[in-house]
RNA sequence: UGCCCCGUGGUGUAAUGGGAACACGCUUGACUCUGGAUCAAGAAUUCAAGGUUCGAAUCCUUGCGGGGCAGCCA
């Protein structure tokens, strides 16, 4: 029962309130995004956290949409969400929530607090009210409405319920403490005044309440148990318990860890929205966005996902997590269920002089999984290689083929290039080469070795289709840190592959299935542009490559 | 500069007063019909100074460094 991973700080606290019976045994959670944007793998984590954190103590978890502000919500926004959250099978029943159908019992909540005195309505502007508030080192100065009496805050509130005030003109504020060094706690606003449509309540409310006043109230109403949130919401704190106690309702605790970032790119919506707006990128779902709809398109399995939190772990300081370590997320998954496929990407034909017909060859799926079975291949006179496997003039350690040098293909028979033919501008349009018959695969007449084992497919019976290249977003590993972080963007963040050579296996594959081409990397089939007649596949991640890196120094 | 949080290999995390560990990355080797996978080995770490203690990554003090807060965003 008990989990040998090492428990970070958050499970300490659990663990320790459920000695304590604080919450009668209870443990539940829940993740609260405001859909004003689609979610990211920082928002990964976060599910990851809260939904894994109530499945291992039996718990509950919901999903609560934080939709108190109607400029900047959308159904788009809570459809892929949804949708999101359950690819990555963070399983909320039936509990999907939505602040703004709490707005009536908040409204009520205020009032209780305007009765106490603990609230008031003030008539300062915006900008009055940020002049006031004072600065980091000198107190605020008290708003001139703040000592209104109870009768004429009652009144007030209820008229900006009415309608009865334009946007922007009043604000309801709690009464707490205009020098306190938390700024957070000099008098924040709770309502706002909002002319605006909502993407639930329609026009229902012209007032909406601020996101610390709303937050533990929601909470509080769904008896959440542990409300974890990012670091940057540490200094509202003081204010979230404020408001739940000066109420005398349950009271929820909250607790902060450090968001994720990821190294090569950016996790903002702000600069993802930009993004997507301006078309550097084709959509929320383009595999390069961070976005867990671009990941899903790019191949990432939300197994994936979850081994990758995991792997990042949670703690309170701000870190930067190395992509390599999701690309080892991904690679370590794939590996496992990736059945094995040759595709040549840039092809370089090869005619075997002294083979004619032609014959089927048998090749494992998946030499990581046996129940994977095999499958037959046809193997002919004329085939495709990767130009890259072929140099003229190898450097040392190089043990792919060269002029006069034998080389194996892949479940077939040992070839030895006799012949490079070029056309006028000596480019190399062909290599004539001829094949050993005693080395056919597993037939075990020839123990003869050869350094290299190279990958290739029937110019006959190959088909073509589209593949996608992809690389990281950013070429620098903190684009968000600098002034002009778009000019930082990867020119070579995808390069598109017309028209590649797929071994005929592949021919009906449907978005969403994986690869693995043999030597290359893990490939998925597009789901936005695949069609039958013409596939496309996206590069997920590549294959480790020792020779590059042996190449690169 | 007021308040709050945080400093452990290159990166991310663990060690909760008692031999600084795990993962990724990196290096080297073995194996290999994928230069993959796998296996083996290796380099590399407690921000600093004082203090408490038999003993400090851990507790205390100060300093230094990083992050957050002055939306009617969340």
């Amino acid at each position: 029962m008990e989990k040998e991973k090492p428990k970070n700080f958050i499970y300490e606290i659990i663990d320790e309130d459920i000695r304590t019976n604080k919450w009668g045994g209870r443990v539940h959670t829940r993740f609260p995004p405001e859909p004003n944007g689609y979610l990211h793998i920082g928002h990964a984590k976060s599910i990851c956290l809260n939904y894994g954190i109530a499945r291992d103590y039996n718990g509950k978890f919901n999903l609560r949409f934080d939709d108190t502000n109607p400029e900047k919500e959308e159904t788009e926004y809570v459809e892929s969400i949804i949708e999101d959250v359950k690819w990555l099978g963070a399983d909320f029943e039936d509990r999907i929530f939505y602040a703004s159908d709490y707005f009536e019992q908040m409204y009520k909540y205020a009032v209780e607090l305007i009765k106490k005195g603990k609230a008031y309505v003030c008539d300062l502007s915006a900008e009055e009210i940020r002049k006031t508030r004072g600065t980091l080192t000198e107190p605020g100065i008290e708003s001139p409405y703040r000592n209104r009496t109870v009768e004429e805050n009652l009144d007030l509130f209820e008229r900006m319920r009415k309608g009865e005030f334009p946007t922007g003109s009043k604000t309801l504020r709690a009464k707490i403490d205009m020098a306190s060094p938390n700024l957070n706690l000099r008098d924040p606003v709770m309502y706002r005044i909002l002319h605006a449509e909502h993407h639930r309540q329609g026009n229902k409310w012209c007032i909406y309440p601020t996101y610390d006043w709303a937050h533990g109230l929601e909470d509080s109403i769904e008896g959440i148990t542990h409300s974890i949130c990012t670091l940057e919401f540490e200094n509202h704190r003081p204010l979230y318990d404020w408001f739940l106690d000066e109420l005398g309702i349950y009271h929820p605790q909250q607790i902060e860890f450090a968001r994720l970032n990821l190294s090569y790119t950016v996790m903002s919506k702000r600069r993802l929205l930009q993004l997507v707006k301006d078309g550097y990128v084709d959509g929320w779902d383009d595999p390069r966005m961070p976005t867990i709809s671009g990941l899903r398109r790019h191949g990432f399995t939300p197994e994936s996902l979850w081994n990758f939190a995991e792997l990042v772990g949670v703690a309170k300081r701000d870190a930067m997590t190395d992509i390599a370590l999701l690309e080892f997320a991904i690679r370590d998954d794939l590996n496992k269920r990736a059945r094995r496929v040759m595709a040549v990407l840039d092809p370089i034909k090869v005619v075997i002089t002294n083979y004619e017909g032609e014959e089927e060859l048998e090749a494992i799926n998946n030499p990581e999984d046996s129940s994977a079975g095999t499958r037959k291949i046809k193997f002919t006179k004329e085939l495709f290689i990767e130009r890259a496997d072929f140099m003229e003039e190898p450097p040392k350690g190089f043990k792919r083929l060269i002029p006069g040098g034998e080389v194996r293909l892949r479940y077939a028979y040992i070839i030895k290039c006799d012949e490079v033919v070029k056309d006028g501008n000596g480019n190399i349009v062909e290599l004539r080469c001829s094949y050993d018959p005693d080395t056919k695969s597993g037939s075990g007449k020839s123990n003869k070795k050869v350094k290299g084992t190279i990958h290739w497919v029937s110019a006959k019976y190959a088909f073509n289709a589209e593949v996608r290249l992809y690389d990281r977003l950013f070429t620098v590993e903190d684009p968000a840190s600098k002034e002009n972080w778009l000019d930082y963007i990867n020119p070579q963040s995808l390069n598109i592959i017309e028209n590649a050579y797929i071994e005929p296996s592949l021919k009906d594959s449907k978005p969403g299935d994986i690869f693995q081409f043999e030597r290359q990397g893990y490939f998925c089939v597009d789901s936005k542009y695949s069609t039958p007649q013409k596939l496309v596949f996206n590069r997920t991640v590549t294959l480790k490559d020792g020779w590059a890196k042996k190449k690169g120094e």
